[in-house]
DNA sequence: CGTCGTACCCCTACGGGTACGACGGTGCCGTAGT
């Protein structure tokens, strides 16, 4: 066997040699084991599901969050010369719809959403594929977004069960304990006879400041913006902020931002994604809409203007720096009050009393079911056998949210090791005595920024020298100067 | 918290001031209607 992987590691994708952690997830599904797979982001998880696929018999069916994902990973598989992949989607046609269903058995690689997992039509079809491998990409959402605003989430161990329960395999970047329990819960897996391949979640490279302004948030963004040489996202929590500041750093500043968020259409989304990946853009002034699935190497700060919800969210959006594995930036501005915002999210995501009294007493005449937050109360209903177990699992929810906001207070004014006090929300502690490491830690901000722009310049620069006239402009040069 | 929209006031006319309340974020799918 394991010659054989060796082989379809070089045949399939090319590559001599596994990262950490890759070998471990793969062999664990070739043994048929349920297998929860925690790897930093850019490490190559995709090759955990993707290499075992071709080891065995039947179809890997893989359920991801964004369509973007699905039609990237889709892609990538055709580019590398494999047909048998396809995504099915509301983005597929009708006639496509039914050519995939007839050739079902055809495929190896079908990646879909949750929620096309509840139309039974699909489901159907997918039974009769043999689907020898369960993949849910991304698996934190099952956490994050099943329990607030994506219920279809939470019903994919019900979907796994009737499709013969196959061998799983889940993979995020960054879970806690409890979001990896409730990962293993929500795929009704047995958590004893799961598999957890878990890796660190720091990232050394990447260096912690916080500012704490007092009414002069503004200026310190422009301040520090203005420093920097290299591309940078600005993290907002709301969508006109992120528009008012691409604006104004365009404008008035002179610097090529552009702003992410959910009212951009995908065609427009695609286009700036290209745009920052092609150094057209250096700045994005984004909500958490941006980065999921997005891979571009030489992100150098990430600056969050708001508040994130969790430390989960700050880890993951600050993970988008760096993945070069050089050094980066992440700055979080906080101004007293800041919270506030985040305290309204959390109230107001999950269901209300009286939404969840109008469920429980079937006054299905005013809910429209296809409202996330009736189908969540329809989900609290499921589980809980009384009205009051449903508030309470509620209020627990809230809880849970409230804990890690507060957290995310206490890391702005921790005046320890910030990197250890993220890192021990994750139960982890810091391995090496790193003294380059936050601003509690007498990190200099000047300095690293210096650092930082001296290496987008050589960046600049060797990509001057790698690119070579083509002859056709060679050609024109020559001729006009005649 | 900060911002923005709306209702209301004043009391006669269209407009300015203010007080109060609402809102801020993440994505699938299907269906109606163009």
């Amino acid at each position: 066997m394991s010659t054989q992987i060796m082989q379809i590691l070089h045949e399939k994708f090319a590559y001599s040699s596994f990262r950490t952690g890759q070998r471990e997830a793969i062999e664990s599904v070739l043994d048929k084991k349920d297998t929860l797979v925690m790897l930093p982001t850019g490490s190559g998880k995709s090759l955990c599901y993707q290499l075992p696929t071709y080891l065995t018999d039947g179809v890997t069916l893989i359920i991801s969050p964004l369509l973007s994902l699905m039609q990237d990973q889709v892609e990538q598989l055709h580019l590398r010369g494999e047909k048998r992949a396809v995504a099915l989607n509301s983005l597929t046609s009708f006639s496509e719809r039914k050519r995939i269903f007839r050739q079902i058995k055809q495929y190896k690689f079908i990646y879909t959403s949750p929620e096309m997992l509840q139309n039974q039509q699909v489901l159907e079809v997918l039974k009769k594929a043999h689907i020898q491998l369960f993949v849910v990409d991304e698996a934190h959402c099952i956490s994050h977004w099943g329990t607030d605003f994506r219920p279809d989430y939470l019903a994919l161990a019900n979907i796994r069960k009737s499709l013969g329960s196959p061998t799983t395999m889940a993979l995020t970047a960054t879970a806690t304990k409890q979001v990896r329990d409730e990962i293993i819960h929500f795929l009704g897996l047995d958590i004893k006879e799961t598999n957890q391949i878990i890796e660190s979640v720091d990232r050394k490279e990447i260096k912690f400041f916080v500012e704490i302004c007092e009414g002069n948030k503004n200026e310190k963004l422009i301040e520090i913006v203005k420093k920097m040489t290299g591309a940078g996202i600005i993290y907002f929590t709301s969508k006109k902020m992120a528009d008012e500041w691409a604006n104004n750093l365009s404008n008035e500043y002179g610097l090529r931002a552009s702003s992410y968020h959910s009212d951009l259409e995908a065609d427009d989304k695609i286009k700036i994604q290209q745009q920052f990946l092609n150094n057209d853009l250096q700045i994005i002034c984004a909500t958490s809409a941006f980065g999921m699935g997005f891979n571009k190497k030489d992100i150098r700060f990430i600056i969050h203007y708001h508040l994130p919800s969790s430390p989960e969210m700050y880890l993951q959006e600050v993970g988008r720096a760096s993945r070069d594995g050089k050094l980066g930036l992440a700055i979080l501005l906080y101004q007293p009050g800041d919270e506030y915002i985040q305290q309204r999210f959390i109230e107001t995501s999950l269901p209300s009393k009286e939404i969840l009294t109008a469920v429980y007493k079937r006054k299905q005449t005013q809910l429209s079911e296809s409202d996330a937050m009736v189908k969540l109360a329809y989900y609290f209903k499921e589980t809980s056998i009384n009205l009051n177990d449903a508030l309470q699992a509620i209020e627990k929810r809230k809880k849970i949210k409230y804990q890690q906001l507060s957290f995310m207070m206490q890391y702005v004014y921790q005046e320890d090791c910030k990197r250890s006090y993220l890192l021990n929300y994750f139960c982890e502690n810091k391995k090496s005595s790193l003294n380059e490491c936050c601003s509690s830690c007498g990190l200099d901000q000047e300095e690293l920024i210096a650092k930082l722009n001296k290496m987008t310049q050589s960046y600049k620069e060797e990509e001057a020298r790698k690119r070579v006239l083509p002859w056709k402009e060679v050609y024109n040069n020559l001729y006009n100067n005649l």
